[in-house]
DNA sequence: AAAGGTACCAACCGCACGCCC
DNA sequence: TGGGCGTGCGGTTGGTACCTT
């Protein structure tokens, strides 16, 4: 009797915003040791105040170890350019041609600079040919020379997408190397549990080896960033 | 030094699709 | 065959950092 679909999760129970470095590690922790099967189910068997959807997007756009930190060369961005003509907004399409990258991460990019950028250039190549003068561009595509691409966007910007991506990487590997330590050590097996014990350990001891790694990984973190500031 | 503007990106939302019963 | 459910996708937004005046 038109009852609507159901709601993906209580949201009056469940967590918004950015993720804590203890969320990430619990989300991180668990996937390592069991998998996600079932989106759903895993914020509560992980001991998480978030939505199914919520957990996988962070794991998707973050987590996921396979995932290519850093900028994006030439290289990729003119194939997402190429890809973007003949697949548009196909978003998911065109990060299956860029290993390591997600489409959330290729979206933005897109949005961000590849765009304004083309626009820049289809401006520019009008000016040109309305003027005559222009030597005409030899194929239709728009993107052949995106070489300087990288000059549009001012030096310190570029630093500071570097403290960032160097924040990812910094975090992940301390994290990938928590983890490997948390499930090989002694009390990484509390950790460990099966499924119907761990949202009650969630407030355990377990929770807490999770927040004093997430601890550790933030002051990493951190003195990276002042380390690449005062270069 | 402060305020306003801009760029960037992580995360959310709603819809669509496919699978299963 | 139709409805429910889980997942994936694309658009959009909000927060934050940086830049400019």
């Amino acid at each position: 009797m038109g009852r609507g679909r159901a709601p993906c999760c209580d949201k009056s129970k469940v967590k918004k915003g950015p993720w804590s470095p203890a969320e990430d590690f619990r989300l991180l922790t668990f996937i390592h040791n069991h998998g996600h099967t079932n989106w759903r189910s895993l914020p509560k068997l992980a001991g998480l105040l978030r939505c199914g959807k919520s957990c996988r997007l962070r794991w998707i756009n973050y987590l996921r170890p396979d995932l290519k930190r850093g900028n994006f060369t030439k290289e990729e961005e003119e194939t997402i350019i190429k890809l973007h003509q003949s697949l548009g907004n196909k978003w998911s399409k065109i990060a299956s041609y860029l290993p390591g990258r997600t489409d959330n991460e290729i979206k933005n990019v897109w949005n961000t600079h590849l765009k304004k950028r083309l626009i820049k250039k289809d401006a520019d190549d009008d000016h040109k040919n309305s003027r005559g003068s222009c030597s005409s561009p030899s194929s239709s595509s728009s993107y052949s020379s995106s070489s300087s691409s990288s000059n549009l966007r001012p030096h310190t910007h570029y630093e500071s997408h570097q403290v960032r991506n160097m924040e990812k990487e910094v975090l992940l590997s301390a994290k990938n190397q928590d983890i490997s330590s948390i499930t090989t050590s002694s009390s990484a097996s509390d950790c460990a549990e099966p499924k119907e014990a761990i949202s009650a350990s969630s407030s355990s001891n377990c929770s807490h080896e999770v927040d004093k790694a997430a601890v550790v990984v933030y002051d990493e973190v951190n003195k990276q960033k002042m380390s690449l500031k005062f270069r």
